[in-house]
DNA sequence: GGGGTCTAAATTGTTCAACACTTGACAACG
DNA sequence: CGTTGTCAAGTGTTGAACAATTTAGACCCC
């Protein structure tokens, strides 16, 4: 983690990225409401700098801005959930079958992606496990070759991250899903590419139905606060 | 133009409005600098205040900001161009395809933006038809019902739109265009959706391979002052 | 007791003034 | 002619203040 261009960016930068951890880690969970006061003091930088962070985020959609009234960790609805799944439906197959040409690119990531994965997932790290499993899918849009597909892809996965590591302990075991990584990567070093986005489209539709069935469970009982 | 909610607005966003606007329009020119201080003081709001707004812009991707160099307005480079064309096709054809039920819901709106393109054009208000233009492709997206992706295409027409005013006076005429949008609307509207979808494809060819070339012409020479 | 109005505290929205830090340009210097 | 030092201009950040709004509770009436 060489850090190339020294602290080349501004403060709002980084306090927006430590939130954006600990959103996405669930140490802000989703209808938290934030306070700006406590919250600069917290990090130890001034009001203005807390709020041009809490505008990023609520840009990135990880924060509500609702207007004197603060922000909060945003809160997936079902609605929301089908919507960002029915965009991965829409943008991963493609780049499945797009990956003809120079996959080699990508493949040695993707290896890591799911390798990480397997092992989050033999030690019960549940975090690290969304965390490869997210990634690995991200990489999978980069056979579109776009950056502003990939930059919009992950703000989508950031949000569903959201809602997923709420779903992550007991409940449900995310090992069972080991395999299909491992054999999308198969399938797709082999060449076998319609193979692949038929096994990626069973697999998002089974990814879709366990997180909504989990997040149908828990309706509220869990929001860390006053709505907003 | 009734404000149903009074003032229901932060002025930050209020300004980030305005400066939206003024580049979309063409005001404020790709490259040019802006200076804190005195937009601030002209539009009458504190810098912090309009530090916020121009956050909002750049996370927009109208507006390119520099540590310590300031925020200027965002210059398409080719390479943009070409991308955000082949989002367009992976998006708007897509889209087409999927409009098999109800599209009485969006058709009238389709309507409603080709005829005001075709108007715009007969005033010679290029500015105008750009926009009628763009619109009417914004609107084809709704056909995916999908609000992410709708806020995510606006952001790239918003983006291309930039490019766009600039070419817009002299050089090329826009006016031969026109048919084509009736065309497109008529296919859909009597449910001819192949037909449509390619007719949209060979469309989006034109109008990237025009923009393109008009970019070529005019390397450089227009910048609004140093290059950032 | 239930329901409505009013007051006051808390929190956000916005402004202002100051200072630290970086950049870019210019001049002095070798 | 290139290097280095200096300096003004502009951004990044802070802290304190005030305005505007929401929220909760006190109060009152029926």
């Amino acid at each position: 983690m060489e850090r190339s261009q020294i602290h080349r960016v501004s403060v709002a930068d980084q306090v927006a990225s430590v939130l954006r951890q600990r959103i996405l880690k669930g140490e802000l969970r989703p209808g938290m409401p934030l306070q700006e006061i406590p919250l600069a003091a917290s990090l130890g930088v001034s009001r203005n700098t807390m709020r041009e962070a809490t505008r990023i985020l609520s840009l990135e959609g990880l924060l509500k801005r609702s207007i004197h009234r603060g922000v909060a960790v945003s809160q997936l609805s079902l609605q929301d959930v089908q919507e960002i799944y029915h965009l991965r439906r829409m943008l991963e197959i493609p780049a499945v079958l797009a990956a003809k040409s120079d996959r080699s690119y990508v493949l040695p990531d993707l290896k890591n992606a799911f390798e990480g994965y397997e092992a989050a997932v033999s030690e019960r790290d549940w975090v690290r496990a969304v965390e490869f499993d997210l990634q690995f899918h991200t990489l999978l849009i980069r056979f579109h070759r776009n950056r502003r597909l990939e930059s919009f892809y992950q703000k989508l996965i950031g949000e569903l991250r959201m809602g997923m590591v709420l779903v992550d302990r007991g409940h449900d075991d995310p090992g069972r899903l080991v395999p299909v990584h491992r054999k999308l990567y198969q399938l797709l070093s082999s060449g076998k590419l319609k193979q692949c986005a038929a096994l990626l489209a069973q697999h998002l539709d089974d990814s879709e139905s366990r997180l909504i069935r989990v997040m149908g469970d828990r309706t509220a009982g869990t929001n860390g606060g006053r709505k907003i």
